[in-house]
DNA sequence: AGACGATACGGAGATGGTCTCCGCATTGTC
DNA sequence: GACAATGCGGAGACCATCTCCGTATCGTCT
């Protein structure tokens, strides 16, 4: 009983094995084809049937929120190199914001669920929005005691522009240029004017 | 053969009835459930079969874009209005933004499809789309030439960024502020300083 | 090792959506 | 009133999501 300490019963090792091959399969499926692409088609890329895979993870999203917490671990390690490394707040949230739009990108549609996780709030999705929201929210309140943000923008706000950024940003295929405008007009938003600008 | 002149022959009184029939329940429909609607139910609710509304409008967009091109001429009405009111070059920016705002945010879901329009160039609602840009260009130069706005933000960049934070707005109902906040970041990023400003 | 209960798997199929095809009805003309 | 030409309707092909249950596999206990 040894299983008794976390209140469930050990789960099988076949059940183990398909669950990390599935995550493993679907990562590189959604970001070949896009988050849009079709769950039986990535069941039968992994080798199971559709039964098994919607056992595991009951809908896309759910599906999609694994995958993430996966690369959760990724951007944590970058915040603490940021935090480790750049002292200047301003410059630090600056990075940070471009971190979390790399990692918004990862997969093509990417942002449109977790928009929608915003305001579902029962969406598997919204821990980890919560968890990117609070912590752009210490970014920007660190860079605010320094003078360098605005002082009424909030980190909600931010995040929804990098989301909404990202979004854009599969129209500018052709146009990265668009990218940047977009990235610095949000900057030029929540940023405090340097000294000497016009 | 007078209608020789066009190049071709007169369409049946049935089909002309149709359509307009069509276009007003679609209008409504997607109103009042967003564009992502069944078309079916589009097609039953005006009474016809699906065949025949697919033999109007091949596909989705292409309802899209006949129902926008009606809701175009009020758009330009408010452009010409602007135009003939607002003296500020810099106010006229501003308004012309927000009347694009509340225009793309007229049915639920309809960023998606524009900015895929952007992209995709054979889109029914890529010329739409091009007015559109054309016109906030024109707005945009305006404001520069009086040195209301920065120089290098380009109106192709002012439009995506329209898009984005209609898109982002469908994540705020609850919290109406945040729209206000995006609006403004985007704003503080293409205006110049006021005389006075922080 | 063997047998037994619990657990997980697989895939057929229910449901719902997009879009097509073709026999039939409606229209406009002579 | 008859005859092309044109448009209509809806059955159904196709694809996607997600469910259900008979069957296979696993872990355990003797």
């Amino acid at each position: 009983m040894s299983e008794a300490a976390t209140g469930e019963r050990r789960q099988r090792a076949d059940k183990q094995r398909n669950r990390t091959h599935i995550l493993e399969v679907a990562e590189r499926f959604f970001a070949e084809q896009g988050i849009t692409g079709s769950m039986d088609a990535i069941a039968k890329r992994a080798g199971i049937g559709p039964g098994t895979l919607y056992r595991h993870f009951p809908n896309r999203e759910a599906l999609l929120a694994a995958l993430l917490q996966a690369r959760d671990e990724e951007l944590e390690a970058r915040r603490e190199a940021i935090r480790g490394e750049v002292t200047d707040s301003r410059a630090a949230l600056a990075q940070w914001l471009r971190a979390l739009g790399e990692w918004v990108t990862a997969f093509d549609g990417l942002p449109e669920p977790l928009r929608a996780a915003l305001t579902g709030d029962t969406s598997p999705l919204a821990l980890t929005c919560q968890s990117l929201i609070t912590t752009t929210e210490e970014f920007l309140q660190a860079a605010q005691r320094d003078g360098g943000a605005k002082p009424w923008v909030r980190g909600r706000d931010l995040f929804l522009s990098t989301l909404a950024t990202a979004w854009a940003s599969g129209a500018v295929l052709a146009d990265a240029s668009s990218l940047d405008a977009l990235d610095s007009l949000v900057r030029t938003g929540w940023e405090t004017p340097e000294a000497g600008d016009a």
